[in-house]
DNA sequence: AGACGTACCTGACCGC
DNA sequence: TGCGGTCAGGTACGTC
């Protein structure tokens, strides 16, 4: 489901959890992607400090030197509600002392559920080899170029790469590659330094201007409060095989990149 | 070391 | 209707 403007979204949306009491604690029997660490019902009676995002993870700080990481996976749904019945699919849920309910629904259970000592964070094995935030002052060109001037594979997978760039999935790399008009089929080490400042500047566009209109839905992501994206309005070349280019009218393709689908145009995207 | 394929899961959709 | 195939927003791990 999520990229990093969905998961942003999220976090938004459930800021107004903090300094609320976790009061009881749900989980279900089936395996998520990573065991997690702790029992989770040891939640129990912390309090919320701060929610915080770092590449697609949300982190949950908690009292006790507590963290909890929550990570959607490709289905994940986070939701605040004011009840919960155990629905299918939800694994985890929470209630709070502001009488709202914290619930995580994962149809595919790509995503975790991770409790840790918060002064831990940074080595937790699924943390600790991320790269920048695209928004972040330090994803200049100048660190892009160095890290994909030696790169055989092509641009599109190597920015998917979360040890060079964190949270740039298959959605916004797709609509980044077009706004910079770069090919996906183009080998990383092909591309030059006034390109790559190019590439840049536009995934920090487009993450910011997803961020704006609250993520994509593309099937089912919905924010905390089961409310839908608006950037696949704006989505240029995602979903959009076989429709005109909006710049040239020639035809969008769609290809497939390491068991992913790449969508551009061949005229633009040079 | 780096490149590439595979695996983890469910559900929606499409063609026969 | 039902069945098999394909596809989906992510990421770690195995193998060459």
């Amino acid at each position: 489901m999520p990229e990093l403007p969905e998961i942003e979204t999220i976090k938004n949306g459930i800021t107004r959890i903090i300094d609320c009491k976790i009061l009881e604690v749900f989980t279900s029997q089936l395996k998520l992607r990573i065991d997690s660490t702790v029992n989770l019902k040891l939640l129990k009676n912390n309090s919320i400090l701060d929610v915080k995002r770092r590449a697609r993870y949300l982190l949950i700080d908690l009292t006790n030197n507590n963290t909890l990481i929550i990570h959607l996976g490709m289905s994940g749904r986070l939701t605040l509600s004011s009840k919960f019945q155990q629905l299918k699919h939800d694994h985890f849920a929470c209630r709070l002392s502001n009488n709202q309910w914290l619930i995580y629904n994962d149809p595919r259970r790509f995503g975790f559920i991770d409790l840790i000592k918060s002064d831990d964070i940074k080595n937790h094995k699924m943390l600790k080899n991320l790269g920048p935030e695209p928004l972040d002052k330090n994803f200049t060109s100048e660190y892009l170029f160095s890290k994909i001037n030696n790169k055989l594979t092509n641009i599109k997978t190597t920015l998917m790469d979360n040890k060079i760039v964190v949270g740039v999935g298959n959605i916004y790399i797709n609509e980044a590659l077009f706004d910079a008009g770069i090919s996906p089929l183009r080998s990383a080490k092909s591309i030059t330094k006034t390109e790559t400042a190019k590439l840049v500047k536009s995934i920090k566009k487009i993450i910011s201007e997803a961020i704006k209109m609250g993520g994509s839905s593309i099937s089912d992501y919905q924010n905390a409060d089961g409310e839908f994206g608006s950037f696949q309005t704006l989505h240029k070349t995602y979903g959009r095989q076989n429709e005109k280019c909006f710049t040239c009218q020639n035809k969008i393709i769609r290809i497939t990149q390491n068991q992913r689908s790449s969508f551009f145009c061949d005229i633009c995207q040079k």
